[in-house]
This record gives C-alpha cells, structure tokens and sequence, in this order.
DNA sequence: CTGAAAGCGCTTACAG
DNA sequence: CTGAAAGCGCTTACAG
C-alpha cells in the first residue's frame, strides 16, 4: 500500500523542505536559490527553480516575517479617503508596490497627528518592509519612531523648505510655488483684488496660502482680509458657502483662488445659482485639477498636481530603498503645472 | 555588574516567554489568558494581564499567523477606486474591522474577473481571517476557491435574486427595485419618455437597467431605442457626451435616469452649456447621491444608497464569522431611498 | 484548569 | 558555494 508522502506537511501545503528534497540540496540552499542570493552555484539555482516551479510551492508569508523580522508589508499613512488627492496616490502606489511584490496596508489618520502616531506604532509592529508617510508634518514621537526604527520610509506630497542632508526621502512639489504661480498667473490676467480662499487647513494648504501671499506682497496688492480661512474638511457645499461670504463681505474682490477644486467647484456652483459671472465679475482659481475640473460651467482654471506620478514615484523610490539601494535623488520634485481654461 | 536579562531575546522585542516568566506561569497559560480562552482561573487571567501590561507586551503576528495558520488580515476586494461609491465602501469596512483588530489589505480588480481571480489566489496565501468581496458575479473559478477555502467571506452591495438557502453571506440591497422607483418615480412626476443611460455595464448597472424596464413595461411605456449603454468608465465627461448624444438622437426624450451620479452631473452641465433647461425640458436622475449632487444646478435627483452602511454591516457580519458565530440574517438588505430634488 | 513539547515554515549566522 | 542547526514567537493537541 502507498505510503503518505513524507515530504508532505500534515497542513497540505507544499513547503521549502518539500522543494529541497525533490531537487536535491539543502533547504538553505533553497532559500538563498529562490530569493536571488548570489553566491549559489547556478547548476543549482535550475534546478532548485525547476522543483518549486513542478510542486507549484509558494513561500509563506507568516514564516518568511518571522524568520527575516521583516514582512513584505508596506504600510501607507493618508489623511482622508474622501479626498480624490489621496486615493489618487494611494491607487498608484498600491499598483507600483504590487508590481515589486508588496502588499499594500493602509492608514488613514485624520490629519491627526495623535491619530497617526498611533497608527504607526501599530504598523511598526507588524514589522512592514517599508513606510509611505503623507507629508513632512509630524508630532515628535512620530518622528522619533520613524526616526529611530529601521524601516525605510518615503514622504508624499512635499518637500523639504530647504533641501538638507539629514532631511528624509521625499516626493513630491513645491507647494509654496504652486500656490505663488496660480496668484502671479491671477494678476497676469489682471485682477488686483485677489482673495485666497481654504479649508482644512493642513500644512500644505498653509504652504499655497504663503505662496498666495508672498505674490501679492510682491507687487503691493497684499490685503489680510482677503484671506478665508475654514478648519473643515474640504467639499463643493463649503466651497459654495464659502464663496457666499466672500462676496457678501467683500463684494469689490475680481478672483478667488480656493486651495482645492471641491471647493472652487461648489463655489462655480453657487455663482450659478446667484447669478454672478464667472470671470467676468469674479475669477475662480481652484488646485489639483480634479475630476469634473473641466466639465464645469465654465471650466475652472486650476493647479495640475502630480498625484498619481508621486505615488508611483514614491513607491518605486521605496522599492530601492527595501532592496538596499539608496535612490540617486532623495528628494524627488514632480512639478506642477498651471492649466489655465475659462473661469479666469 | 548587572546581568543582561535573560527574558528579552536578542530582538529586544517583548515576547510572551517574557510575561510567563514575569507572571509565573507557562507560556501556553499567557497565550490563552491573552486571547480570553476560557478554561482559565480568573486568577491568572489577572496576573498574566499585569505581567503584559508593565511589560508592554504585543503579541507578534507573524508568529501568531505561522502557528494559527491564520493571519489577522481581512482583503477587501473592490473593482475600483476612481469611483467615490467603493471607496465609501472601503473607508467604511476598514475602520470596523480596524476597531475589530483586524488590518484591511485591499485589491483592486478593476472590473476585471481575471484580475479578480489572480488576486484572491495571491490573498488566500496569506491566510487571511477574512474576505470582502464585492458583487455576486464572479468567474467559476473564483467561485471555486471561495467555495473551498475554509476563510470566511462576506459579498458587498448585492443580494441574490431569490434567497437560496445556498446563497454566500451578502449586505446590499436590491439594485432592480432600486432602478424600478427611480423610473416609478420619474413616471410620477408625469414623464412619459424616460431614457436610461449606463456606463460601465457591471452586473449591478444591468440590474438597474432592468428595473427601468420593467417599471416602463409595465405601464406600456419601454422603448428599447432609449437604452444608452457606454462600456467605459463612469465619469462627468462621459455623461455630458452620453446627453449630448441622446438630446441629439432622441429630442422628443423627457427624462434621462442615468445610472450612476457622476454621469447625471455630468449632464446637467451638459446642459447649462447647449441652454438646455433641466428639468422643465427634460428631466435628469442619478443613482447612488454622490458627493456634490447636492450642490449641482439644479439639484440632482437620485437614489441614496446606504454604502457606509453596507461596509459597516458588511464587516460586523464579517467579525461574527470570524470568531465562529452564525449572524442572524445571512443576506442583509439595507434598503434605499428617492432623493427628489430639483432636476426632476 | 495547567504545562511540556512539538510544530508552524521559513532565514541566517556559523562552520566547513 | 553549501549544509546542519538554531531560532524567529507564537499556538495547540496531548497529558495530567
């Protein structure tokens, strides 16, 4: 009568000393052959591949983290889900970490640093090969975790005021000029009383705020009370009641820049409905050219900001980084770009 | 001189070898204090919890995955994330199952079965507690491996057409009827000529399209020649290019429900641009109350549908199964409701 | 109810 | 370049 295949755990999972003893070798060998160590000879390397590839073994994830204290997890940290900006980011670094053979696991904090904190503590943890942060904002426990642990790591969506050694890998653009170039692309057209208009109020609006007022003080059309600031998440609704108050405050202003399109959206939404020209009595600037940008009535004129090429970028930069390579740049600037269309 | 500890590995990490040693018991007595297994004196439960505390200890979980045989992940397959209703659905399913202390490891299957497939192989290597899956529709093998594996798994936003004892665990809601009161709705409102206009064509779109038909056979109104089907990606472009065509085709049409809410905003701006007027003209409705419906002009009319809700439902259900208890209802159906708002 | 022991399936110094 | 052995940090029958 046959015998049960000794090679065979009792769970029916084809494993490593199952691969080793079809080809011949040691299960050391096996693993050094299957994960392209070098210094195997490559007679064997064949044939170590030939055996796994005929048993159909796939190495287990559990076992390899535990063995290697490393999971082949990349954890990524976002602020909101209800923001296209970072699903944008997090579709295309999920695509480009799964191409490397990572699985993708995601936080999302809030924009709370506590929030955060506590998220990567918990990531930490489950010991991920590699950490994608959403910017360079953190609380200092936070930064002393990433900074103390052994994880390689890659911010999104900023960078670094001034480019510093011992600053850390980056990815992305520079917020500040993004938001000075819309305003200096506002004067170009000529309006004079230009408004900045935001939600959320996270540090990279904060950043295009600067922009806005470093253009304006430039040629002396700089006024604080142009400035509407909401700590609310970002959404048409409060764009629209945003624009609201700004023209019943400040009916004389010829444009508003919004520091998101939801916001400039809603805000073409409530001119509509009041009856204000856009441009013709008022301009609206929006950021990030999101989806619908350019179905609006008229079509907004917005910030194309690279979103889904930083989280590509960056999950690639994080793959050098996990194989132990260091990335010829560490910090990596995509740009942006000015799309001008008909409500300005 | 002070001896090294002999309780901490070389690791540093904590390990529960550490906590019996601190509380005075063995091992398998920490693991299952820790766990709540019962079968274990009150007593010990209380000293092993103080050990873990002063300890800071947190179990590993690789190496609770490889000696389980099952990691504390749940996958979450969705087929997109460029469209708002699923990432609803993820952001919902994820905090739940976060405060359950499971991690979500989201794929992405781009409506695609294949890709589903592939995708549900690569998920089931990593043991994972749990599945969230998306839809009823999956190719035979897909259905094979769900069917095979012991992992318990939970189908979102749909519901079988007649409740078979056989049916998989499922939160939605019926997408037929939904379809039908929208087009009950509109013939309320006294039109008569009523187009549907889909995008994507995936099972649940076609579900709706045959509610539309049913609602119209009904009252001795369907015409197949205003059917609108578009195979690509649901988006604003598309739904103003889907309404210029219709308008064009069949001007007599005086009520167009699109199948999903960015296609029916992007008519209404369709709209304002050609001078058309919504709705004394014709009539538009949407489905699923997306972010900004709202705030459009006019106001669109559409089917609210409890997505947050459904992932919520979706992962309690999920956390039942994974700890071996049977929910009371296998097939939750959430409901929806007629948002009537201007455009109609 | 509790503990000793084996085992989960890998990786990695350490010798050779 | 290769292998034997130890170890990663848990869980889980198996005895008692």
């Amino acid at each position: 009568m046959p015998m049960p295949l000794k090679n065979h755990r009792a769970t029916g999972r084809v494993t490593l000393a199952d691969v080793a003893l079809a080809a011949g070798v040691s299960p050391s060998t096996v693993s050094r052959a299957l994960r392209g160590e070098r210094a195997v000879d490559p007679l064997l390397i064949e044939r170590v591949q030939a055996a796994s590839t005929r048993l159909g073994y796939v190495p287990d994830p559990a076992a390899r983290a535990l063995a290697s204290r490393r999971s082949n997890h990349v954890a990524i940290l976002i602020p909101l889900l209800s923001n296209a900006l970072f699903v944008d980011l997090l579709d295309a670094a999920q695509k480009t970490l799964r191409a490397g053979g990572y699985q993708t696991l995601m936080g999302v904090t809030h924009y709370d640093a506590s929030e955060e904190e506590q998220l990567l503590r918990e990531q930490l943890l489950h010991r991920p090969a590699g950490l994608l942060v959403t910017g360079l904002d953190h609380n200092p426990a936070t930064r002393q975790l990433m900074a103390s642990t052994q994880v390689p790591c890659v911010h999104l969506m900023d960078l670094p005021a001034q480019p510093q050694a011992e600053a850390p890998h980056c990815v992305g653009f520079r917020q500040t000029d993004a938001g000075a170039a819309m305003t200096r692309h506002l004067l170009a057209r000529g309006r004079q009383r230009i408004a900045f208009a935001a939600a959320q109020l996270d540090p990279r609006v904060m950043q295009r705020l600067y922009g806005w007022r470093t253009a304006l003080q430039a040629v002396g059309l700089h006024d604080r009370a142009l400035e509407f600031l909401h700590p609310a998440p970002s959404s048409l609704a409060l764009g629209g009641a945003l624009f609201e108050q700004i023209m019943r405050q400040r009916p004389a202003v010829d444009a508003i820049f919004f520091c998101n399109d939801d916001l400039a959206q809603g805000a073409l939404m409530a001119a509509l409905r009041l009856g204000i020209s856009v441009p013709s009595q008022v301009a609206i600037a929006g950021f990030n050219d999101l989806t619908g940008s350019d179905q609006m009535v008229p079509t907004l004129t917005t910030v194309r900001t690279p979103r889904a090429r930083i989280g590509e970028a960056a999950a690639q930069m994080l793959l050098q980084l996990m194989h132990g390579e260091e990335p010829e740049q560490a910090h990596l600037d995509l740009g942006f770009e000015i799309v001008h269309r008909q409500s300005t």
